[in-house]
DNA sequence: TATAGTAGGTACCTAGAGGAAAGTAACTAC
DNA sequence: GTAGTTACTTTCCTCTAGGTACCTACTATA
């Protein structure tokens, strides 16, 4: 199997997780094209590769191909291949990867009501110039 | 300012963010070291620059510095500079960097009952072999 | 004959994140 | 005069995630 594959595993002597019983989660969920991947199958449900390609704009089929096997792994997406010509595969959310819904949704509030208040305070700091001290 | 400091710039025409109301989000608060520095901030309050290079594990300086100044940018955390001898510098969590204390809870929450479920399904993906289809 | 559609696989390459290690300012203590 | 302390900064280097491009098999359609 392809080392493109695996992520960098997890070592307890390299990782940030000791203090902070969240990075594993940060780890299956919250990787670059994870969350959009999720988001898009909980959203929209069951969805064909070329669907999810489309959707999901500027992920390139190698890593929708490597994020998707990974989050099957996790057992967070099922997949269904049809052996069919040409051929069909659906993926769609699994019941683990259905008890994240609360969490995205209240992700999505905190954006809503927040991320407006980062952006503020990104131009003060950008303003303020250079940090003194 | 340096190139490193600033994360790579969102633009619109490169980012997973179209379709994903959560990515955002991701990139603020859950990318690589963030989520240690945030959770250590807001479990043991106040710190200085030691303090979370010694309880965050295997982080340098120079990324703890990177992360705190992005942080600081964000208004999620807040820096205090104490100019003695030898200098001093405090950081601590932001009131919208509080904002994220829900949110860290349910995700800690989601770890305890899920992770185990997670790699249940790991060991069962492995143990199958390589992928039919 | 050639092209399109589907779900990838594979080889190659680059940008950039992040690590290692040394340097810096400014003062104190020995 | 030298070592220690703090909070970084800077330089150099490595590694790898991810992008580009091309390839597979099979059929329908023009």
């Amino acid at each position: 199997m392809a080392t493109e594959t695996s992520r960098p595993a997890a070592d307890a002597t390299t990782d940030p997780e000791l203090a902070c019983p969240i990075s594993p989660v940060v780890d299956i969920v919250f990787s670059r094209w994870t969350s959009p991947i999720l988001w898009s199958l909980q959203a929209f449900g069951r969805q064909r590769f070329v669907e999810l390609e489309r959707r999901i704009e500027n992920i390139t089929p190698k890593v929708l191909t490597q994020r998707l096997r990974q989050l099957e792994r996790d057992g967070l997406v099922v997949r269904t291949y049809h052996p069919e010509v040409p051929p069909r595969v659906e993926y769609e959310i699994s019941e683990l990867g259905r008890t994240l819904s609360p969490l995205f949704a209240q992700i999505a509030e905190w954006a809503a009501t927040n991320i407006e208040h980062v952006e503020r305070a990104r131009r003060r700091y950008d303003d303020a110039g250079a940090p003194r001290g």
